[in-house]
DNA sequence: ATAATACATTCAGGATTACGAATATGAAAA
DNA sequence: TTTTCATATTCGTAATCCTGAATGTATTAT
């Protein structure tokens, strides 16, 4: 086991780093949170374009931060680990954030403008009591 | 106390992680480790121009990461905090290396190629002699 | 004062990234 | 099958970052 040098070691570490720092991609995360979530309910949560969310979590799941599971016309992402959501809490001093107040954000609402069964899963019942 | 919305936290957060997320600013941190080493030393430790790091030493200033310390021609550098020392060992795993990989190249060795006093001390040392 | 040393800054180019617009795909509803 | 809905992808441009070259500044040596 030889000893790397920083250098080499350092471009190994960035790259997980890289990977999340970005104010989108941070806010991603936190929507998803330790849960899933689907495309609709990251609007309704960010306030963004669909197809712009889609542009970053695509580049999450390059980074292989990511998955996504498809479920009819709607998919899922989920976290692959809970690691990268430690991480952004354990740097919340950094930026003068307790840990708590992040911790408050992640993944707790449903969100009434999204209509996806995770969000109003009154509308699932419905339905499947048709065919029930 | 009112609840921040998730892009404006993600906003905040994101800011110290780009601040660290690049190969080279990651590598002068492990080189700095919880010392102090003047650009000479840098220049030694990862053998790059010593332009190129002052370019990087000077963002990290900027970012309020490291504070500087004249002292004759010499500039000698410091983390202000260590806690992004402690942020980088976290983010080891993600990047499959031990804490203890990472740690191990931290802010170790003199080097023989840097002659600033920190490095060969016994150079003050007789330029001292002669004053005294 | 001149030169040498240690470090900082500016500038320019190429490369990469951000992000809006438009469009494509895939599943389900009609 | 056509349409609709949820999501993905491509494309183009503007902004940003990387990095080398050149040069500037502060301090000590001669």
């Amino acid at each position: 086991m030889k000893k790397l040098s920083i250098p080499d070691l350092s471009e190994k570490l960035a790259a997980p780093l890289q990977a999340i720092a970005s104010p989108q991609r941070i806010a991603i995360l936190l929507a998803i949170g330790k849960g899933e979530a689907c495309v609709c309910h990251l609007e309704a949560a960010l306030g963004w374009r669909q197809a712009y969310i889609s542009q970053h979590l695509m580049a999450l799941r390059k980074a292989d931060i990511l998955q996504d599971r498809r479920s009819g016309r709607y998919v899922y992402y989920r976290l692959k680990t809970a690691s990268y959501l430690g991480l952004i809490l354990d740097s919340a001093p950094l930026s003068g954030l307790s840990a708590e107040t992040v911790s408050a954000v992640i993944n707790t609402q449903t969100y009434p403008s999204c209509e996806c069964p995770h969000c109003t899963p009154a509308l699932i019942s419905v339905e499947s009591l048709k065919t029930a």
